[in-house]
DNA sequence: TAGATTGTTAATCGATTAACAATC
DNA sequence: TAGATTGTTAATCGATTAACAATC
């Protein structure tokens, strides 16, 4: 199943953010939702709420908006939120804890099936109810529950390493906390979360900004991108 | 000082992986990197870099690259990493804790001063070197240092409050980890770090790609965007 | 010199925005 | 019905890619 539907990337970063504004809307009681109210709560413009939708669902009613409840549910299967994933992440360090225990990722289907780490000390302990296993045993594992998403967040000269091993065990998406460019074959995905690299751009921002007024000016850091919105 | 030169986004988000590029370039022992050499090991293309680079130096040698050393001070430079900027953060819970803790933010003069919670029983320890205050008095110590920056990690609906109290007492950039988007003024820059939601664009990817093969297709999750490689 | 690589212009590509007939 | 809002097309905008003379 699962239409195998194109979609422009900057399209499909913004799907997520809808979905968690859809869930809002349902939350506060609302049964339908325009793209002028979607696209204010989710930062967008609403031409672009309506191309970006309409990518995966044509169900909209003039005059009405969008039925929440079947708009949810056509994101969620379109983004692959049912089905949970089977994940390992490596390295147990303060970055893994809070990723391991996020609460964020319940509704997203991620299920973090086991911990690696190299460290003697961890291993054996759990994290987040997820067993804390030793770096050695992590293609073994793999292949045998048959895992195709892996989480790093060990140091930058671990990184590649881990990343070899887990494609050479069959990943295929990998969520790459460590700040380094990985380089991996070209049928696996890997989504950097560089967060200094994120950090730079804020810093920027500030800097060209001086240290006192707000006054013209700054056009160049003002826009949206993806999953990130930036109000200059 | 610190030329207030444009620069388009896409470029802007790219800077700081040169940057860290540069950076192991120069612990490899390399004086010079051509635009080639950069670009593969960034994850972009040799023209794409040397645009990029071109919006904020032109010292480029023909024939040999870019010198690392010079190039690598004039990123920092114009990143704005060289002066520490002093930062807030509100939410002493993992990631909070990750967070303080980060190590790859030295380099970016990231100086956290103050953690903020609203659990008694956190206020008045300590996160990593900072002290834990009660969130009631978050307003007076922005006011006081005169902060810029702001870290939000604290749960969905607390969150705006935060930035709202944050904002009133002269904020001007926020680094949010909540999932929400935040309503702001048009002179407060927010930069909405959702791991969520980019963990839904992987678990779209391994969908797309069915349980087994790695055939054909796919090319709707491949390309280059902002800070995040992508690889299909 | 010959080979390599830059800075920059032109061509291509793709995404956003505007507009509006169709429809609830 | 009248007002609101959709889906979609056309127009605008901006970013990426290709190409190449200039230069080390």
């Amino acid at each position: 199943m699962a239409g195998l539907v194109s979609i422009p990337r900057p399209s499909l970063e913004r799907l997520p953010v809808y979905y968690r504004v859809l869930l809002q809307c349902r939350d506060a009681g609302m049964q339908y939702v325009s793209s002028k109210e979607l696209g204010k709560r989710a930062g967008f413009d609403n031409a672009q709420v309506r191309k970006d939708l309409n990518h995966i669902w044509s169900g909209g009613r003039p005059g009405l908006g969008y039925e929440i409840d079947k708009l949810a549910a056509c994101l969620a299967d379109f983004l692959g939120l049912c089905n949970a994933t089977d994940a390992v992440l490596v390295g147990a360090g303060r970055l893994g804890t809070a990723l391991a225990g996020y609460p964020g990722f319940a509704g997203y289907g991620l299920n973090i099936v086991a911990v690696f780490d190299a460290d003697p000390a961890k291993i054996g302990g759990t994290l987040c109810a997820s067993p804390i296993l030793p770096a050695t045993k992590l293609a073994n594992l793999i292949e045998r529950l048959g895992i195709r998403m892996g989480i790093i967040t060990v140091p930058a000269q671990s990184a590649q390493a881990i990343a070899d091993t887990m494609i050479a065990a069959g990943v295929r998406a990998i969520w790459n906390f460590a700040p380094i460019c990985l380089q991996v074959p070209e049928n696996v995905l890997v989504r950097n979360e560089d967060l200094a690299a994120g950090l730079a751009t804020l810093s920027y921002y500030l800097k060209e900004k001086g240290p006192v007024s707000d006054s013209a000016k700054g056009e160049s850091v003002v826009g949206q991108s993806d999953t990130q919105a930036f109000h200059g």
